[in-house]
DNA sequence: CATATTAGTGCGTATTACGAACTATGCAAG
DNA sequence: CTTGCATAGTTCGTAATACGCACTAATATG
Protein backbone atom coordinates (compact mmCIF):
# COMPACT_ATOMS: atom_id res chain seq x y z
CA UNK A 1 0.00 0.00 0.00
CA UNK A 2 2.60 2.84 0.50
CA UNK A 3 4.11 1.63 -2.66
CA UNK A 4 2.73 4.12 -4.55
CA UNK A 5 4.87 6.95 -4.05
CA UNK A 6 8.47 7.07 -2.83
CA UNK A 7 7.27 9.28 0.51
CA UNK A 8 8.31 7.09 3.42
CA UNK A 9 7.81 7.73 6.95
CA UNK A 10 11.37 8.81 7.07
CA UNK A 11 10.64 11.45 4.47
CA UNK A 12 8.25 13.33 5.97
CA UNK A 13 10.57 13.34 9.40
CA UNK A 14 13.25 14.47 7.28
CA UNK A 15 11.14 17.16 5.90
CA UNK A 16 9.76 18.26 9.30
CA UNK A 17 13.14 18.40 10.94
CA UNK A 18 14.38 20.81 8.03
CA UNK A 19 11.14 23.00 8.18
CA UNK A 20 12.22 23.64 11.79
CA UNK A 21 15.49 24.12 10.88
CA UNK A 22 14.66 26.93 8.42
CA UNK A 23 12.35 28.65 11.28
CA UNK A 24 15.01 28.39 14.03
CA UNK A 25 17.41 29.98 11.21
CA UNK A 26 15.39 32.68 10.43
CA UNK A 27 14.94 33.18 14.35
CA UNK A 28 18.47 33.82 14.45
CA UNK A 29 18.91 35.49 11.43
CA UNK A 30 16.07 38.05 12.98
CA UNK A 31 17.69 38.59 16.43
CA UNK A 32 21.12 38.96 15.03
CA UNK A 33 19.80 41.49 12.13
CA UNK A 34 18.79 43.30 15.24
CA UNK A 35 21.36 44.03 16.51
CA UNK A 36 23.09 44.86 13.24
CA UNK A 37 24.82 41.36 12.40
CA UNK A 38 24.49 39.16 9.65
CA UNK A 39 23.63 35.27 10.61
CA UNK A 40 27.28 34.30 9.66
CA UNK A 41 29.10 37.25 12.16
CA UNK A 42 26.05 36.40 14.88
CA UNK A 43 27.09 32.86 14.52
CA UNK A 44 31.18 32.95 14.25
CA UNK A 45 30.31 34.97 17.42
CA UNK A 46 28.85 32.53 18.92
CA UNK A 47 31.67 30.02 18.37
CA UNK A 48 34.14 32.94 19.34
CA UNK A 49 32.44 32.97 22.85
CA UNK A 50 33.88 30.18 24.29
CA UNK A 51 37.00 29.70 22.22
CA UNK A 52 40.27 30.67 20.80
CA UNK A 53 40.63 30.13 17.09
CA UNK A 54 43.03 30.57 13.95
CA UNK A 55 41.52 32.24 10.93
CA UNK A 56 42.09 28.54 9.16
CA UNK A 57 40.22 27.14 12.33
CA UNK A 58 37.06 29.42 12.32
CA UNK A 59 36.50 29.21 8.29
CA UNK A 60 36.46 25.18 9.32
CA UNK A 61 33.82 25.57 11.74
CA UNK A 62 32.19 28.16 9.90
CA UNK A 63 32.70 25.53 6.76
CA UNK A 64 33.59 28.66 4.70
CA UNK A 65 36.64 29.77 2.50
CA UNK A 66 39.27 31.68 4.79
CA UNK A 67 39.10 34.36 2.39
CA UNK A 68 35.47 35.31 3.08
CA UNK A 69 36.81 34.63 7.01
CA UNK A 70 39.07 37.32 6.40
CA UNK A 71 36.68 39.59 5.58
CA UNK A 72 34.20 38.40 8.02
CA UNK A 73 37.02 39.42 10.55
CA UNK A 74 37.84 42.83 9.28
CA UNK A 75 34.11 44.16 10.11
CA UNK A 76 34.08 42.45 12.80
CA UNK A 77 37.38 44.11 14.31
CA UNK A 78 36.46 47.35 12.42
CA UNK A 79 33.46 47.08 14.96
CA UNK A 80 35.47 45.98 18.04
CA UNK A 81 34.11 42.67 18.60
CA UNK A 82 36.74 40.60 17.76
CA UNK A 83 40.33 41.24 17.82
CA UNK A 84 43.45 39.43 15.79
CA UNK A 85 46.29 38.74 17.74
CA UNK A 86 49.89 37.06 16.57
CA UNK A 87 49.82 33.18 17.44
CA UNK A 88 53.14 32.87 19.45
CA UNK A 89 53.33 28.99 18.63
CA UNK A 90 53.17 30.33 14.58
CA UNK A 91 54.29 33.04 12.74
CA UNK A 92 51.82 32.47 10.18
CA UNK A 93 49.00 32.05 12.55
CA UNK A 94 46.69 34.85 13.80
CA UNK A 95 44.62 34.07 16.76
CA UNK A 96 41.45 35.76 16.89
CA UNK A 97 39.65 36.66 20.43
CA UNK A 98 36.36 37.97 21.26
CA UNK A 99 36.52 41.48 22.80
CA UNK A 100 34.27 42.05 26.24
CA UNK A 101 31.45 44.17 23.72
CA UNK A 102 31.90 41.04 21.25
CA UNK A 103 30.97 39.07 24.45
CA UNK A 104 28.07 41.02 25.87
CA UNK A 105 26.61 41.20 22.09
CA UNK A 106 27.04 37.88 21.92
CA UNK A 107 25.26 37.26 25.36
CA UNK A 108 22.29 39.60 24.73
CA UNK A 109 21.78 37.78 21.58
CA UNK A 110 21.84 34.28 22.70
CA UNK A 111 19.05 35.26 25.47
CA UNK A 112 16.85 36.68 23.01
CA UNK A 113 17.40 33.55 20.76
CA UNK A 114 16.34 31.24 23.92
CA UNK A 115 13.57 33.47 24.66
CA UNK A 116 11.79 32.94 21.59
CA UNK A 117 12.97 29.30 20.99
CA UNK A 118 12.01 28.03 24.97
CA UNK A 119 8.13 27.56 23.37
CA UNK A 120 9.86 25.05 21.21
CA UNK A 121 11.69 23.55 24.02
CA UNK A 122 9.49 23.06 26.10
CA UNK A 123 7.13 21.36 23.60
CA UNK A 124 10.05 18.52 23.16
CA UNK A 125 10.00 15.59 25.18
CA UNK A 126 11.72 15.22 28.36
CA UNK A 127 14.09 12.29 26.91
CA UNK A 128 14.96 14.51 23.55
CA UNK A 129 16.81 16.78 26.12
CA UNK A 130 19.13 13.98 26.47
CA UNK A 131 19.50 12.83 22.97
CA UNK A 132 20.27 16.35 21.56
CA UNK A 133 23.77 16.03 22.16
CA UNK A 134 24.23 12.18 19.86
CA UNK A 135 21.62 13.75 17.36
CA UNK A 136 24.28 16.86 16.59
CA UNK A 137 27.28 14.54 16.88
CA UNK A 138 25.37 12.67 14.46
CA UNK A 139 24.84 15.08 12.16
CA UNK A 140 28.03 17.43 12.50
CA UNK A 141 31.06 16.27 10.55
CA UNK A 142 34.06 18.49 11.28
CA UNK A 143 33.76 19.46 15.33
CA UNK A 144 35.03 16.28 15.98
CA UNK A 145 38.61 17.39 14.75
CA UNK B 1 24.19 27.12 43.25
CA UNK B 2 23.17 27.73 39.70
CA UNK B 3 22.97 31.68 40.31
CA UNK B 4 26.43 32.25 39.17
CA UNK B 5 26.10 32.48 35.67
CA UNK B 6 22.63 33.16 33.96
CA UNK B 7 23.32 30.07 31.45
CA UNK B 8 20.48 27.76 32.44
CA UNK B 9 19.71 23.93 31.16
CA UNK B 10 17.56 26.00 28.37
CA UNK B 11 20.23 27.89 27.14
CA UNK B 12 22.40 24.55 26.18
CA UNK B 13 19.35 23.01 25.11
CA UNK B 14 18.68 26.04 22.86
CA UNK B 15 22.44 26.21 21.35
CA UNK B 16 22.12 22.39 20.27
CA UNK B 17 19.01 23.17 18.49
CA UNK B 18 20.24 25.94 16.71
CA UNK B 19 23.51 24.02 16.20
CA UNK B 20 21.85 21.21 15.28
CA UNK B 21 19.82 23.54 12.79
CA UNK B 22 23.00 24.93 11.17
CA UNK B 23 24.11 21.55 10.14
CA UNK B 24 20.61 20.77 8.67
CA UNK B 25 20.68 23.71 6.85
CA UNK B 26 24.41 23.17 5.73
CA UNK B 27 23.25 19.98 4.76
CA UNK B 28 20.54 21.24 2.22
CA UNK B 29 22.84 23.82 1.27
CA UNK B 30 25.18 21.28 -0.07
CA UNK B 31 22.73 19.31 -1.76
CA UNK B 32 20.81 22.30 -3.38
CA UNK B 33 24.77 23.34 -4.73
CA UNK B 34 24.65 19.90 -6.02
CA UNK B 35 21.97 20.16 -8.28
CA UNK B 36 23.13 23.68 -9.13
CA UNK B 37 20.62 25.71 -6.93
CA UNK B 38 20.74 28.23 -4.02
CA UNK B 39 19.68 27.11 -0.39
CA UNK B 40 16.63 29.94 -1.46
CA UNK B 41 15.39 28.18 -4.73
CA UNK B 42 15.44 24.57 -3.13
CA UNK B 43 13.20 25.96 -0.85
CA UNK B 44 11.10 27.57 -3.29
CA UNK B 45 11.03 24.51 -5.43
CA UNK B 46 9.94 22.65 -1.81
CA UNK B 47 7.77 24.21 -0.84
CA UNK B 48 5.55 24.98 -4.50
CA UNK B 49 5.99 21.17 -4.72
CA UNK B 50 2.86 20.76 -3.28
CA UNK B 51 1.20 23.90 -3.72
CA UNK B 52 0.32 26.68 -6.49
CA UNK B 53 1.02 29.98 -4.76
CA UNK B 54 1.08 33.76 -5.97
CA UNK B 55 4.52 36.01 -5.38
CA UNK B 56 3.24 37.41 -2.77
CA UNK B 57 2.14 34.58 -1.00
CA UNK B 58 5.42 32.94 -1.73
CA UNK B 59 7.41 35.91 -0.64
CA UNK B 60 5.39 35.22 2.99
CA UNK B 61 6.36 31.50 2.59
CA UNK B 62 9.94 32.59 2.57
CA UNK B 63 9.72 35.55 4.39
CA UNK B 64 11.44 37.64 1.71
CA UNK B 65 10.90 40.89 0.10
CA UNK B 66 8.89 40.90 -3.24
CA UNK B 67 11.28 42.06 -4.90
CA UNK B 68 13.80 39.24 -4.08
CA UNK B 69 11.10 36.87 -4.70
CA UNK B 70 10.69 38.64 -8.34
CA UNK B 71 14.63 37.79 -9.14
CA UNK B 72 14.16 34.45 -7.63
CA UNK B 73 11.20 33.53 -9.93
CA UNK B 74 13.00 34.87 -12.84
CA UNK B 75 15.86 32.97 -12.61
CA UNK B 76 14.11 29.63 -11.77
CA UNK B 77 11.48 30.10 -14.53
CA UNK B 78 14.76 30.77 -16.85
CA UNK B 79 15.86 27.14 -16.39
CA UNK B 80 12.01 25.69 -16.26
CA UNK B 81 11.76 24.74 -13.16
CA UNK B 82 9.04 26.82 -12.29
CA UNK B 83 5.94 28.56 -14.90
CA UNK B 84 4.52 31.86 -13.98
CA UNK B 85 0.50 31.92 -15.07
CA UNK B 86 -1.87 35.05 -14.88
CA UNK B 87 -4.29 34.82 -12.65
CA UNK B 88 -8.01 34.19 -13.58
CA UNK B 89 -9.54 35.77 -10.68
CA UNK B 90 -6.96 38.62 -10.13
CA UNK B 91 -5.45 40.65 -13.20
CA UNK B 92 -3.36 41.90 -10.34
CA UNK B 93 -1.81 38.22 -9.50
CA UNK B 94 0.25 35.86 -11.03
CA UNK B 95 0.17 32.18 -10.06
CA UNK B 96 3.56 29.98 -9.59
CA UNK B 97 3.83 26.51 -11.08
CA UNK B 98 6.29 24.09 -10.83
CA UNK B 99 7.10 22.44 -13.62
CA UNK B 100 7.46 18.62 -14.57
CA UNK B 101 11.72 19.51 -14.20
CA UNK B 102 11.03 21.17 -11.31
CA UNK B 103 8.90 18.59 -9.66
CA UNK B 104 11.54 15.96 -10.65
CA UNK B 105 14.66 18.25 -9.20
CA UNK B 106 12.98 18.68 -5.87
CA UNK B 107 12.49 15.28 -5.61
CA UNK B 108 16.06 14.08 -6.65
CA UNK B 109 17.30 16.56 -4.02
CA UNK B 110 14.65 16.02 -1.05
CA UNK B 111 15.97 11.87 -1.68
CA UNK B 112 19.45 13.39 -1.36
CA UNK B 113 18.59 14.91 1.70
CA UNK B 114 16.73 12.37 3.49
CA UNK B 115 19.87 10.05 2.99
CA UNK B 116 22.29 12.50 4.50
CA UNK B 117 20.02 13.71 7.38
CA UNK B 118 18.52 9.35 8.11
CA UNK B 119 20.93 8.99 10.72
CA UNK B 120 19.86 11.93 12.61
CA UNK B 121 16.32 10.86 12.54
CA UNK B 122 17.36 7.07 13.38
CA UNK B 123 18.80 8.55 16.38
CA UNK B 124 15.77 10.41 17.62
CA UNK B 125 13.67 9.06 20.42
CA UNK B 126 10.99 7.63 19.44
CA UNK B 127 8.71 9.55 20.96
CA UNK B 128 9.78 12.69 19.30
CA UNK B 129 8.45 11.42 15.76
CA UNK B 130 5.24 12.48 17.29
CA UNK B 131 5.98 15.64 18.48
CA UNK B 132 7.79 16.85 15.62
CA UNK B 133 4.41 18.63 13.97
CA UNK B 134 3.45 20.22 17.39
CA UNK B 135 7.45 21.94 17.71
CA UNK B 136 7.07 22.90 14.23
CA UNK B 137 3.51 24.35 15.38
CA UNK B 138 5.39 26.22 18.30
CA UNK B 139 8.13 27.60 16.26
CA UNK B 140 6.37 28.17 13.08
CA UNK B 141 4.32 32.02 12.39
CA UNK B 142 3.08 32.85 9.27
CA UNK B 143 2.40 29.62 8.36
CA UNK B 144 -1.00 28.89 9.77
CA UNK B 145 -2.42 32.17 7.98
C1' DC C 1 69.42 24.95 1.16
C1' DA C 2 65.72 24.09 -2.24
C1' DT C 3 61.06 23.16 -2.35
C1' DA C 4 56.71 22.18 -0.75
C1' DT C 5 53.08 23.29 2.37
C1' DT C 6 50.35 26.17 5.25
C1' DA C 7 48.29 30.79 7.01
C1' DG C 8 46.38 34.68 5.81
C1' DT C 9 45.23 38.66 2.64
C1' DG C 10 43.66 41.19 -1.54
C1' DC C 11 41.60 41.26 -5.80
C1' DG C 12 37.53 40.62 -9.20
C1' DT C 13 33.08 38.51 -9.76
C1' DA C 14 28.47 36.41 -8.94
C1' DT C 15 24.54 35.89 -6.13
C1' DT C 16 21.29 37.32 -2.83
C1' DA C 17 18.62 40.53 -0.53
C1' DC C 18 16.78 45.09 0.53
C1' DG C 19 14.13 49.40 -0.09
C1' DA C 20 12.20 52.95 -2.98
C1' DA C 21 10.04 54.22 -7.17
C1' DC C 22 6.89 52.88 -10.69
C1' DT C 23 2.92 50.49 -13.41
C1' DA C 24 -1.27 48.22 -13.52
C1' DT C 25 -5.21 46.42 -11.60
C1' DG C 26 -8.91 46.28 -8.32
C1' DC C 27 -12.00 48.41 -4.74
C1' DA C 28 -14.64 52.01 -2.47
C1' DA C 29 -17.26 56.18 -1.72
C1' DG C 30 -19.35 60.11 -2.97
C1' DC D 1 -18.42 57.10 -13.07
C1' DT D 2 -14.22 59.20 -11.40
C1' DT D 3 -11.32 60.18 -7.78
C1' DG D 4 -8.59 58.19 -4.51
C1' DC D 5 -6.43 54.46 -2.20
C1' DA D 6 -4.79 49.76 -1.58
C1' DT D 7 -2.62 45.70 -3.54
C1' DA D 8 0.42 42.79 -6.94
C1' DG D 9 4.54 42.76 -9.31
C1' DT D 10 8.59 44.60 -11.51
C1' DT D 11 12.74 47.41 -12.01
C1' DC D 12 16.72 49.75 -10.33
C1' DG D 13 20.49 50.99 -7.41
C1' DT D 14 23.03 49.43 -3.45
C1' DA D 15 25.14 46.56 0.19
C1' DA D 16 26.62 42.28 2.08
C1' DT D 17 28.23 37.64 1.43
C1' DA D 18 30.84 34.19 -0.57
C1' DC D 19 33.87 32.23 -4.02
C1' DG D 20 38.30 31.26 -6.51
C1' DC D 21 42.72 32.76 -7.78
C1' DA D 22 46.98 35.03 -7.16
C1' DC D 23 50.13 36.63 -3.88
C1' DT D 24 53.27 37.15 0.46
C1' DA D 25 55.16 35.36 4.58
C1' DA D 26 56.43 31.70 7.55
C1' DT D 27 57.41 26.96 8.33
C1' DA D 28 58.27 21.99 7.25
C1' DT D 29 60.58 18.45 4.67
C1' DG D 30 63.84 16.30 1.44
Amino acid sequence: MPEETVATASDVLTDLLVQISFEVIAIVTRVAAEQGLSLTSARMLGILRDRTLTMAQLADYLGLERSTVSGLVDRAEKRGLVARRASAADGRSTELVITAAGQELAALAGRSVSVRIAPVVERMPADLHKSLPAILAAISPSHLS
